[in-house]
Formats: structure tokens, sequence, C-alpha cells
DNA sequence: GCCGTTTTCGGCCCGACTGTTTTCAGTCG
């Protein structure tokens, strides 16, 4: 699937024909292509083959005909052409907070000025300034940003860092300061994997104590700004966060639009002016009149343009708002659906609670079940284990499950697909476990062809029932291993297998489009499970149920939805 | 370059902020 690939390239011809000056709109329609072509569940390459590029909204015959040309031949004539007329360079000067396309084209065409060198050289010699546009300032502010960008390592941070702490912000606010309401909103509030910032929006009659009390947080390393509406500050993970004071009438209006997604937004407002209506962060005003209709509350601003109230986790122009306004949304899985965990570690294997203390911990969240699936023993730096320990851990297993009762513990295994698709140990040893859950902890440099072929074996296997960690990425860490899903989503199709989506705040893998694909391409279930080494990691479920929203998953789709009965009797279906 | 229960031509999201300007362009989210 060249999905991924193609978009990338619009969106380069995109900036790079902002850069030349183009049509604004042609800009537009260049990068509301790539943003297509990323969301689409399908492979670019079938939808090109079959003729139908021009179904996708947003792709007529122009960018149909690049996309075909770029398939067959690895490149697109425009750029090319392109990239004779503007140094591709002049894209890094675009990176500086401040700069765009039109004053990175007056540097180059007045000044000659081609890298972010040739630009501090000009700023340092006072050259900048002379330009027409631009001045004293201007120029600062460039040496500023030059440096700035230098310390700036990571510019997006784990959802599982960014959501406790605006949790813990949130939270004192309302202790120590008179906020009436209070919503974290952003990207956040739709719970992507990563974060560029977090926005609190909140409601309060003395604005001027709740910015004071935000101010002193311990949290807090940097005042950016602070003002009467919106103040921000730096935290010691150099993460910002912006906390804004609205008033009651327009806080429904305000955490829609600062909850966006930038896209969904749009979307929305050209659907208002349709109806004659205008949205903004105060309300939804009649075009004619300007008179407010809606604000107050969230759901009041989608009624008024006549939708559905979308989930937050669903707001990123893939499709919902045409669904909502058909009152057609789907009902997503919740957190409160899930009724156990099937993947986590004891002392057995890495994990650093026991089998007793993760059972409590997951009756205390309310479940009903919970897998033991601790390492095999191919994983020696895990203290895998070999039969023998997974027998004396059947032997607990089975003390502590008449103890529990009707709480139930089931024997897993996180086996290891090795390097030739083989398991850690031949199949009829396997019989001993209740669930066989299966993932790559090795050999991840193999050719595409290799790893989809390992794991193709482990998916047809007769006891594997659940793959974990399916693309092996790591979140800021490293890339996900060279698979091919679609081979792995079709092979599970025809045997009935099972996709996990790993809560692991650095993993959540699946992804949301792969978990859509898988349901909507494949038809396959998923289960969502933490991967939990220690009892507080199993409060991780709730990022995977982001995920699986994301997904537009609903409770039907999630195997660990099901209670006790239901899924034991699931277990023993899938034995024969 | 795309799109159409007001349009096949003439539109194409909204507001805040900054710095450069005497009324606005560029950038940002």
């Amino acid at each position: 699937m060249r999905n991924k690939e193609v978009a990338e390239k619009f969106y380069e011809l995109a900036k790079m024909a902002e850069l030349a000056g183009d049509n604004p709109f042609k800009v537009r329609a260049y990068l509301e292509a790539a943003r297509r072509i990323e969301n689409l569940t399908v492979p670019i390459e079938e939808l090109a083959t079959e003729d139908k590029l021009t179904q996708i909204n947003g792709i007529g015959t122009s960018i149909a005909e690049k996309i075909k040309q770029y398939l067959r031949e690895g490149k697109i004539d425009k750029l090319e052409e392109l990239k004779k007329k503007i140094p591709e360079t002049l894209l890094e000067i675009e990176k500086i907070p401040g700069m765009g396309a039109k004053r990175a084209k007056v540097l180059y065409e007045k000044l000659g000025i081609k890298t972010i060198n040739d630009l501090k050289h000009a700023a340092e010699r006072g050259l900048i300034r002379t330009l027409p546009g631009f001045g004293e300032k201007t120029e600062k502010k460039i040496l500023e940003g030059l440096n700035s960008m230098k310390d700036k390592t990571v510019d997006r941070v784990l959802l599982g860092i960014a959501l406790p702490l605006a949790e813990g912000i949130t939270e004192k606010l309302r202790k120590n300061s008179p906020v009436k309401k209070i919503l974290i909103c952003g990207s956040i509030r739709r719970m992507r994997e990563t974060i560029g910032d977090i926005d609190i929006l909140v409601t309060s009659e003395k604005p001027e104590k709740v910015m004071d009390a935000f101010v002193k947080l311990p949290e807090v390393k940097e005042i950016l700004v602070k003002g009467d509406t919106k103040t921000s500050i730096l935290t010691f993970e150099n993460l910002q966060v912006d906390l804004r004071v609205v008033e009651p009438d327009s806080f429904g209006a305000a955490i829609q639009y600062f909850t966006g997604s930038r896209q969904h937004n749009i979307h929305l407002r050209e659907l208002a002016i349709k109806k004659g209506l205008k949205i903004n962060e105060y309300g939804v005003f009649d075009l004619g009149t300007n008179k407010k209709i809606a604000g107050e509350t969230e759901e009041s601003v989608y009624e008024a343009l006549g939708l559905q109230w979308i989930p937050p986790e669903m707001r990123e122009d893939r499709g919902e708002i045409e669904l909502a306004e058909k009152h057609e949304l789907p009902e997503l899985v919740e957190l409160s659906d899930i009724k156990g965990d099937l993947h986590m570690h004891t002392v057995y294997s890495d994990g650093i609670n026991t089998i007793e203390e993760m059972a409590n911990e997951a009756m205390k969240m309310g479940y009903q079940y919970i897998v033991i699936s601790d390492h095999a023993k191919a994983l020696g730096i895990a203290n895998g284990l070999s039969i023998e320990r997974y027998k004396e851990q059947k032997k607990k297993i089975e003390e502590l499950n008449k103890k529990l009762k009707p709480f139930k513990i089931f024997l897993g295994a996180e086996l290891n697909i090795l390097s030739d698709g083989s398991l850690d140990f031949p199949d009829k040893e396997l019989g001993i476990f209740d669930i066989c859950l299966a993932g790559i902890h090795t050999a991840m440099n193999q050719s595409e062809e290799k790893i989809t072929e390992r794991i193709k074996k482990a998916v047809s296997n007769k006891y594997v029932k659940i793959i974990v960690h399916p693309t092996g990425r790591i979140l800021n860490g490293r890339q996900n291993y060279n698979v091919n899903v679609d081979a792995l989503f079709n092979e599970a199709k025809k045997y009935g297998k099972v996709f996990e989506i790993n809560s692991s705040p650095e993993r959540l893998d699946l992804s949301d489009l792969n978990a859509k694909k898988a349901k909507e391409q494949y038809g396959l279930k998923l289960s969502i499970d933490t991967d939990a080494h220690s009892v507080d990691s199993l409060l991780n479920i709730r990022y995977g149920v982001g995920v699986a929203r994301r997904a537009w998953l609903t409770k039907e789709d999630i195997i660990n939805t099901m209670d006790l009965n239901e899924f034991e009797k699931f277990l023993k279906r899938s034995k024969k």
C-alpha cells in the first residue's frame, strides 16, 4: 500500500506550489488531496487501476492523472518543473516561526537566499530589514527563531504524557481557583496519539484569579503570555499549555472550535455557509440578521447545523460530518464496555506484580476476567517461561480462580513469532493454554516479504488467536517494521483471527487508521489490551479505547467487551 | 484544481495577532 508515500508527494507539491506563488486555491486543492489519500483505508494503487480515483472527494481529473503518473513513473512532472524554478531548501526557511511561503519567496527573489545559512548571514548583516514588508523586528525574530529551532528536538509528546499532565493542571485549578466549567480540548480531547500543545478552556466570574492560580502552578517553567482571556505557559517537559477564559454563553462554541481538528472545523464552516449560517468560536450566527442562534453547548452548535453531536475522536474530517448529517453515526465503544484485559505480564516473566495483584486491580476496575499472558521462553531478556513454568502458573491460577469467583483468570501466553515464523513451542504443547497471543520481538529488520510471511504463518496456526502489537512501532522511537498489513488482514479473515490494539502509550498499535481498515475492509474483530507490566499500567486501557474510537469501532467490534459467559463460549468455539 | 437542491463559472473558513503600514498583508491555529 503506497497511500502514505503518495500523500507525502502531494504535501510536497502543495508546499512547492505555494512557494512558487501558484493560485492559493490550487495549493489548497493539493493539500486536500494529500489529506484524503492519507485517510484512505483502501490502497490507492487499487483505485488507480480501477479508474476510481475521481470518486474520492477533492480529487478531479488533473490530480488523478498526477497520481497515476507518480505510481507509474515515480515522479510528477508538475513537481519536477517547480523544483527547477524554486530551490527545495526554501522549505527549511518556512519552518522558522513567522516565516511563510510569501516571505521565503521574497527572501529568495530579492536577496538570493536559499538556505538557513544564507538567511543567517543576511540577518546578521542587517540586510533583511531593507526588504519591503520586513523591518527591524522581523529581522530580530528571524535570528531568535533560528536559535530556538536548534534546541527543539521532539515537537509532539505522547498522549500518555500530555493527558495526565493536563488532568493534573485542571484538577488543581478546580480546587484552587474560581472556575465554573473547565475542559481539556485540542488533540488531547480527540485522543490523538501525540500532542502538540495543551488547550484548556474555562468559564469564570473572576478570570484574573484563575490566571493567577494558573501561572503559579508547580508545573510552570516559564510564562509566555499572560492576559485576561488567554495565558500561555511552558511546562518542564517544554510543552505549551494555553488557558482561555470564555463567556458562558459561548462555552459550547469555544470547546467545539478549540477541539478541532482544523479540517473538521473548516468543513463545518463550509457547511454553515451553505445553510446561510456562520460559525466561529463565539457561536453560530445567522448570516442575514447576524443573530446568534447557538453556542452555549456543543450539542447546540452541531444541532444548529442539522447535525448529530459528533464524538471528539471522530473529528478528523474523514466522513463523520456526512454521517452526522444523515444521523447515522456509529455508537462508539466506551471504556465501560471493556469487560476484561487479555494481555498482561507478571513477576513470572518481566512484570513487577503478582497474578493476584493484577487480578485484584482488574476487579477494582470492574472487569470480569483477565488473561495472564507472560512472555514465552525464546524471549530470554524478558525471563520468558518454559512449558513447565506455565504449568506451575496454571496451578496457581486454578487456586486463585476458586478464591476470586466469579472473577476469572485465564492462562495465556505471549508467544514469539521467530525469524522463520515458528513459535516457542511445538503445537502439541500449546493445548494447555486457554488462549495464545503471538507477536514479533526479534529480527525486525527482515524484508517486508519475510516479516509478512512470518506473521501470516502465526495467523494460520490453529492455537494462535491474537496477534499483538502487529506493526511493532514505537512512537517517537522506532519505525514500524516493514509489513504488508493488507496481506495479514486477509489471512486473519480466512482464519477468524484477531488483531490487538495495544494500549501502551508508546505503541498504540494497531494505529487508528489500520484498525479502521481492519474493520471496514476485512470485517475483522479486534481486542483492546494494555500489555501491562504493573497494576498501574492496567489503567492505560483508556488510550486503547481512544484509538478504537478514532477508528470508529463499536462495542461489537471488540472481543473483550464480551461478558465472562460469552467470552468463555468464544474461547471454546475457537478451540475447535 | 475542485465543485454544484441556488452555480458548469465563480466561488473556495474564521478570527487573532504582529509588524508593517496610514488601511493591510502575512502568519498562525
